[in-house]
DNA sequence: TTGTAAGCGTTATCAG
DNA sequence: CTGATAACGCTTACAA
């Protein structure tokens, strides 16, 4: 036996031949009236209509994609489905989507190569139409797969330098270079920055944090990076670390929302004012933000426009093929509020 | 042309023909030595792969689905990606589904029952091996539809009166009632209760509450529902409305930890002690609960088990046909924390 | 506008 | 263990 298992025979084993018997028509008159009902006149269309509903008819679409070698599937591989900050984005894909008649696949897999390579794989094995990643590093592998395979792709998570196909992002690099910019514009002086050690985008966030203190001058000081790990809880680390061994920082800038919370919860915890004592900034503008006590300063993205821009460039690939524009910076605004 | 656009050809057009002459065996051989690879001697084996890997071949579920009438993908449909307590779901379902060979395809699909169609529809014409349903209540068309196509079901976010297929949930009525009896046992007395008037799970948990005010002999008091909108505004509302409306209200049960975080906030903006003025409870235990100040008591759901076990059951149903055992309870646990 | 015939790329089946 | 052949259910291409 196959590795996969039964399924059902298909929606009550119907076909399409048997919806035509019913309706009096041939099966390419079905087909029709099901894919380009202006081809058909209106009369049998009422009638195949009539004949699909009766017998409860369910199209099959693996037989359409393998015979017409198009998909309406697009596949989507987001990095984890825990942050919610996805799910704009998420949501400005199926606004675009599903007007057209696309359906969207949805899967996660963690910052791993391995894991998304397989991710891939399984997604041109089931012929997708198309495919957004929320990443811009691959494997060999998996960039040999998707440039092999034709299929349009978008990349979202950053702005990279060799893009496989399509880009709708913003830099993670400027964003963070540009926040922490504006922390010293607000007059901080020891800005520390907490990341995730094995996020690439963090990373980049990192890079970006690292030029700005250059470029203000601070180059030589003692570095203030703290790795964390992920969650609340990792946030709280930051501030204990901050506590112990940097005690004179006077800013925190976190590579996420959730840190920034954790940090600021861990600064009540230790009775210490935010900003007075420590300010904190953050990356991404998670609705919490601007709830929490004090509202923290953040950078939003336009996560909502990056899903509904990179849907549309892929439709516009996969049915004219002629996308002139094919990298789009949606760039970030800082959100001042009272934690900086 | 039809509402679907066009597609790659397939990963670069290589068949399993090609691979087959390429190893100089039959495509039975290919095709045997991809599934069922004890099936193919060794050396033959090795053959076969080696072609598959020098001309980039990928396999096409499409023409395997339709040829089989298997399918590897598994269908699931989410209320929402906004609120990360499913991402612990998904990763149970998918820690089961992934070594066994089977994708996981994600749909989202508001408590609305004609998107839940259309969403179940979409899932159907793909000849889905088989779907997970976060939700309890379906139209009409949607039970016919998923029965008529015999696809192995599992439903998940309460437990119904007339499941589907199979179920692995909790009660939603139960935990609720649990919860206010809880509440009542600390010893308070003007419990009200806010919840989305618009969501099939948020009105088992309100009923759940009621049930427990009349066996609390508090039946007869002027009730204390309070319809608010979604995210943290929601929560801060629900004060609001108390502070106008029920001064007297000794603790609110949220049937939201995100309610709950908002109603928090809004204590602490109004400084009203917490729990001394309102204690608060919430449903769920989202990470965040146990990290605000005060942590906030909360009803703990199994919610990775939920996923793993119903993707057991899934699997169990469509490799053996044989599952005893369709409703799986897993309870709940309320967690008590400082809020209350 | 409708119909006919030949695939789409794979696997089930049965023979060897 | 391996191979030949006929589906799987639909659409393309062409003919009427």
């Amino acid at each position: 036996m196959p590795a996969y298992g039964r399924s059902a025979e298909g929606s009550g084993g119907v076909r399409m031949r048997d919806v035509a018997e019913r309706a009096g028509v041939s099966r390419m008159t079905v087909s029709r009236a099901l894919n380009e009902p202006d081809k058909v006149k209106p009369k049998l269309r009422r009638q195949v209509l009539e004949a699909v509903e009766s017998l409860g008819y369910v199209h099959n679409h693996l037989a359409r994609s393998l015979s017409s070698k198009r998909s309406n599937v697009i596949g989507l591989v987001l990095p984890s489905l825990e942050n919610s900050i996805f799910a704009l984005t998420v949501k400005g894909i199926s606004d675009v989507l599903r007007p057209a008649g696309y359906q969207l696949m949805l899967t996660e897999s963690a910052d791993d190569p391995e894991d998304e390579e397989r991710v891939i794989s399984s997604f041109l094995a089931q012929r997708v139409g198309g495919l957004i990643l929320h990443a811009t590093t691959h494997s060999p592998t998996a960039l040999r797969m998707l440039r092999a395979s034709g299929t349009p792709v978008v990349e979202n998570g950053d702005l990279p330098e060799e893009p496989v196909d399509m880009v709708v992002s913003y830099s993670n690099r400027g964003a963070a270079k540009a926040m922490t910019m504006h922390l010293a514009r607000l007059g901080y002086r020891k800005i520390a920055f907490a990341g995730l050690a094995r996020n690439p985008r963090a990373n980049e966030r990192q890079r970006g944090y690292l030029e700005a203190l250059v470029e203000l001058g601070h180059g030589d000081e003692p570095k203030r990076l703290i790795d964390v790990s992920r969650g609340f809880g990792g946030g709280a680390e930051a501030v204990a670390y901050i506590a112990a061994n940097l005690p004179d920082t006077d800013a925190l800038f976190c590579a996420g929302d959730v840190l920034a919370v954790g940090a600021l919860f861990e600064c009540k915890r230790r009775d210490w004012d935010v900003p007075g004592r420590l300010a904190i900034a953050s990356f991404d503008d998670l609705d919490l933000m601007r709830h929490v006590i004090p509202a923290i300063t953040s950078l939003r993205l336009e996560r909502y426009e990056i899903g509904r821009r990179s849907a549309e460039m892929l439709l516009a690939q996969i049915n004219n093929g002629d996308v002139p524009i094919r990298t789009i910076d949606l760039g970030y605004e800082i959100v001042q509020r009272a934690s900086a």
